[in-house]
RNA sequence: GCGCCAUUAGCUCAAUUGGCAGAGCAGCUGACUCUUAAUCAGCGGGUUCGGGGUUCGAGUCCCUGAUGGCGCACCA
């Protein structure tokens, strides 16, 4: 039974409703701190990392010692105390991992008393001594001295056991500690974004950071969060897209231009959608949908080839997925004809898909059903949902892009591409429509839309057009999101690509 | 938004037809100078997600709410 201290440290008698193992511990805290031990000293002398540690000893014998004398500091994720030699292996936040050793006849018996009753799996812990490798070979630190360098008030999880899927996001720090995948996808996720400025860098693309707050949430047809500012006192959105600020960044000269940054969208959220996600944009001055292809498949395979060192992915079910090479390229009303072995164009009635859809069961919203609402249905039923490699779709109809000019050889088809890889839809891209005076049409058609009642109709922002009114020059755009990117690259849920998901207050 | 499934000890999970709420790890006490998810002896630990109901009796059945997962819808 510890030796429970009067209870001066604890705030509240409410310590008591805590469970036990919590109470256990908070009382060893109490029991140090009043025997004059910091249970949280300000620093250790640490002189060596785990991973140094290993990285110079590890090709030590079984049983070979040294008398190079290190200090380590690392997390206790296992404990062996036995009678008089005690085993305890640190973790650091890479996973890396070094087994520290206390014999009775080093340390002495009342130290090593202390240790058996102080230290707990998942405190902190320093410990001083010599570099052996242990009879089993195991590499350790022989201690000579330890101290506790932050004391864990609460139990780890079970280490050879994954958290539940709800604590992981809603702990995600816990799953750090226990789960070496969630680490790795922090590390994973940090190359792949510093792969993708690097190469802009390459590039010679400026990156520029845009606003999240804005009067008007346009760029993209999408529901907006709406807040407020009190010291101007107008109603405000958070962004649902960069492109409109980015194109005005072009317009006034800013050629070559990128941005990683969050979107905002207030509507469903699942395994491929989160409200807040990060997104990619980049335009290039002179350049059109094709050469924005051949920037994202090289963006995509230079991070593939950064950050997993090979272009083929293996998925969670050990499935191969190839991202190198050539991608396939389609074109969205030839795929459809070939599909429905019937010739679907631009002119095609919307009766008529109508009835198609009818025929193939396809849901769709009548209300908004357009020529080009229908024409994507379709193709999403028949090609989008099958469309497993990476795959360029091109030049869609024109009523569902009003950013992307018109076809320069096709009517009623617009320069826009989407790239589908395992079924979902990873980067997009257009020509730019930069003629303001079909741009104010286009904005126009919308507006219609939004006053039938389509919440996600693109909003006008009168200062994009008067932008464009002083000409931006041809250009290409491209977007991508980074988390479907880390989808793409490792085969996880959206939610395991994101460090600190949005989870509901569990109340 | 709709449907299905789940929620039990610190963690991961059991509990037969409605009949004494359990295991492993973790914790506590003790033994052990080479342990690796150690072993051995012993002991604690529960608002069975919240609220209501049916019943002699509810973890289990019914209603309702919360959270999560999956599917559908929505998401150019």
């Amino acid at each position: 039974m510890p030796t429970s201290s009067p209870a001066t440290n604890t705030p509240e008698a409410a310590a008591d409703d805590l469970p036990e193992q919590l109470r256990i511990r908070r009382a060893k805290r109490d029991r140090l701190i009043e025997e004059g031990t910091a249970a949280y000293p300000v620093s250790v002398p640490r002189t060596h990392t785990i991973a140094e540690v290993v990285a110079g000893y590890g090709h030590l014998e079984a049983g070979q010692e040294t008398d190079d004398v290190v200090g380590v500091a690392g997390r206790v994720v296992f404990l062996r105390n036995t009678g008089k030699l005690c085993f305890v292996t640190l973790q650091d936040g890479e996973g890396n991992r070094l087994q520290g050793m206390l014999s009775q006849a080093v340390v002495g018996e009342e130290s090593l008393a202390r240790f058996k009753g102080d230290v707990d799996l998942g405190d902190h812990l320093f410990l001083h001594g010599r570099v052996i490798s242990s009879r089993r070979g195991e590499l350790s630190v022989f201690a000579d001295e330890w101290t506790i360098a932050a004391k864990a008030l609460r139990p780890l999880p079970v280490l050879h056991k994954d958290l539940s899927e709800e604590s992981r996001v809603r702990q995600r720090y816990v799953d750090l500690i226990a789960r070496p995948a969630a680490r790795d996808m922090v590390r994973f996720r940090a190359a792949v974004v510093r792969s993708l400025r690097e190469n802009f860098h390459r590039r010679d693309f400026l990156e520029i950071e845009t606003p999240m707050l804005q009067t008007v949430a346009s760029g993209a047809a999408a529901r907006p969060f709406e807040t407020h500012m009190n010291a101007y006192d107008i109603d405000l959105f958070l962004r649902i897209a960069p492109e409109i600020f980015l194109k005005k960044a072009v317009v006034g000269g800013v050629e070559r231009v990128f941005e990683i940054n969050r979107n905002f969208r207030n509507e469903g959220a699942d395994s491929s959608h989160s409200p807040e996600f990060a997104m990619l944009e980049a335009y290039e001055a002179y350049g059109d949908y094709d050469t924005m292809a051949a920037l994202t498949r090289n963006l995509v395979q230079t991070a593939a080839q950064d950050a997993l060192g090979t272009t083929t992915v293996t998925l969670p079910d050990g499935e191969e997925y190839e991202l190198g090479g050539e991608w396939t390229t389609l074109t969205m009303y030839g795929s459809l004809s070939e599909a429905l072995g019937e010739e679907i164009t631009p002119e095609t009635s919307v009766e008529h898909l109508s009835k198609l859809a009818e025929r193939l069961e396809v849901v769709h919203d009548p209300k908004r059903a357009s020529h080009g609402k229908l024409v994507e249905v379709i193709w999403e039923h028949l090609v989008g949902d099958h469309l497993v490699a990476p795959t360029f779709v091109r030049d869609f109809p024109v009523e569902t892009s009003p950013l992307t000019r018109d076809h320069r050889t096709i009517r009623g088809v617009v320069e826009k591409w989407d790239l589908y890889v395992r079924g979902f839809e990873l980067a997009t891209a257009y020509s730019e429509l930069v003629d303001p005076v079909i741009q104010r049409e286009r904005f126009e058609a919308q507006a219609l839309l939004a006053a039938a009642g389509d919440v996600e109709a693109m909003r006008l922002d009168e200062d994009f057009l008067t932008a464009m009114e002083y000409a931006m020059p041809p250009s290409g755009g491209m977007g991508m999101g980074i988390d479907r990117l880390l989808m793409a690259l490792t085969g996880q849920g959206i939610r395991e690509t994101i460090l600190f998901p949005l989870v509901k207050p569990a109340q």
